[in-house]
DNA sequence: AATGAAAGTAGTAATGATTACTACTTAAGG
DNA sequence: CCTTAAGTAGTAATCATTACTACTTTCATT
């Protein structure tokens, strides 16, 4: 992968942005220091580095894609009530997935399955 | 709601599938009996059916809607490899949830949970 | 430093599933 | 029968994402 000024700062937005998100915001971001960055190209590059393993690109239920830092320890959750993607330690899942392929007999892609409900904080509304 | 002969072919047609058709796939069922019948009347109906709780509409992870009889006895589980969904009847998920509760404190809303990962055949390939 | 091919970019057009819009048509109750 | 609310066909719009194209940059090799 050849160095581009884009793709790092693409990269540096991801890392420190701390709420999962999309192409788009990552685009209005990068443009305050790239004014005529394209948005083909951030959709490019976060291809690129999600393919890499360098980010991770998580899928929402309704199709569109939202990108985070790659840290393998948390799983996603979707509250159906605050439309918010929260994270969940994945030692929690440790024997839920084992649990699981009792059950169903099916093996669980813990890390592509987007858990939907309700979270805590909504509940408690 | 009034009747209509669109709803009724429409509606027919999706319960006498097995297959957890798309829109689609049953506007081209139907066009056989009603040829000149429109993609939007199916999209329109479908919608108006599921809200009406007559039949089930299954967001894909992809985020395409696919339509099923309205049988809650079962949930669904999409396989990466035959990419297909496969119906898990939900007897199965009755201690899931509360162990998922249990752990993760979030109530999961089992129904809207696309489950994701390798199905029995596709394992033993 | 000069160079040339591969990789990258900006800007725009295309895609594909779904919904919205509009003028016309039908069901069905009084 | 007639009225009117609900339904329809056909077409245009939407929205996130990808594809295309002509130009530019990186970087290993002279």
């Amino acid at each position: 992968m050849k160095y581009s000024k884009q793709r790092d700062v693409i990269l540096n937005t991801v890392l420190s942005s701390y709420n999962h998100p999309t192409a788009e915001e990552i685009y209005e971001i990068v443009r305050k220091e790239i004014p005529n960055i394209s948005l083909g190209t951030v959709y490019r590059n976060l291809n690129k580095l999600a393919e890499a393993g360098i980010i991770k690109k998580i899928q929402m239920s309704n199709g569109n894609f939202r990108f985070d830092r790659q840290e393998d320890t948390y799983n996603h959750f979707y509250c159906k009530q605050c439309d918010q993607i929260h994270d969940i330690p994945s030692s929690n899942f440790k024997d839920i997935n084992t649990i699981i392929k009792d059950k169903i007999g099916y093996e669980i892609d813990i890390f592509d399955t987007m858990f939907v409900g309700i979270c805590k904080n909504c509940q408690n509304k």
